[in-house]
DNA sequence: CTTGGTGCAAACCTTTTGCACTTTT
DNA sequence: AAAAGTGCAAAAGGTTTGCACCAAG
């Protein structure tokens, strides 16, 4: 839905480079870690993380993975979602929307209208900012979801399924 | 944010009237966990709907205030929200969205723009969804939280607290 | 050598489930 | 009386933490 050059800011850097960018020591588990999540593009859960870095490093414990993947997203070099199924992480950490089909489950990243502009600027337009800035509410980010069918599953007609749980 | 008058459909219904309406039984824990939530503002999470039920019924158990609030969530009386603090229960079903101040924490409800039509409808405009039309997805729900600080926390300018956590 | 990171196992918390008993219809 | 709901206790996830050992800077 995004072009894969442009879903990850800093994602032109080695995982080895972006942690040094950040200060963080450059561990094997950390990195392999980082490039498990970036050769992703369904926002996989610590467990599936977990599983791929293990077929790297057999000896990963899932703590590890749990506080890299904690660290790594409170730098800002990943993502972190909550789902209704567990934490998720997102190597795409520019501003994007999300689809999710309640037919087949799959989450598409979705590119913001703005999505040209830069920085807070971007976010001066769009229906809801105007919204909250009548409340007198000032906006610094947003989260937006958007829940139907795929186009592969409109086309045979999948029915919406029971993983369909009220957002 | 919005009226408390508006706030749930079908809220004119006692709990009583309202379980009838969905073939529910009426049992006594069933009517005081529905009233409790509908008499909150705060999306409250189970534990804290355990304790005000308690209050009244000093014999409920954590699991009877479960399973009733799964059921009034999927029989549309109430809403689901999956937070990062867990699940979390919203007495006001019709369409509306979110603003979490990050520096306090309270979470606003905002009216739709498109709030006054209804239905199918209401959805077919708003960028969000041109955008997803524009990739063949066709949209049925969306949910939207928009993240800043309210009134009072800018007006006392107070810090963007730790609270806040990627979205 | 010092600081930070790792593996392991145990602890934690929230949510779910099995079962015998009670309440609603 | 039948069907649905409840309380209790135990189980089940998913995530975090304490601690002794190891590796990176």
């Amino acid at each position: 839905m995004i072009p894969r050059s442009a879903r990850s800011s800093g994602a032109a850097l080695s995982a080895e480079g972006a942690l040094r960018t950040r200060g963080l020591r450059s561990t094997m588990p950390r990195r392999v870690i980082l490039d498990v999540v970036r050769a992703t593009d369904t926002h996989p859960t610590a467990a599936i993380v977990f599983e791929r870095v293990r077929r790297r490093l057999p000896r990963v414990s899932l703590a590890t993975v749990y506080r890299n993947l904690r660290r790594l997203a409170a730098e800002g070099l990943l993502r972190e979602r909550v789902e209704a199924t567990g934490l998720r992480f997102d190597p795409n950490v520019g501003p994007h929307d999300h689809f999710i089909c309640v037919a087949c489950g799959r989450i598409l990243d979705l590119p913001r209208r703005e999505g040209a502009r830069r920085g807070r600027a971007a976010l001066s337009r769009g229906e809801h900012v105007r919204t909250a800035a009548r409340y007198g509410l000032e906006v610094i980010d947003r989260r937006v979801e958007l829940y139907g069918r795929c186009r592969n599953c409109r086309r045979r007609g999948g029915p919406v399924s029971g993983l369909w749980r009220a957002t």
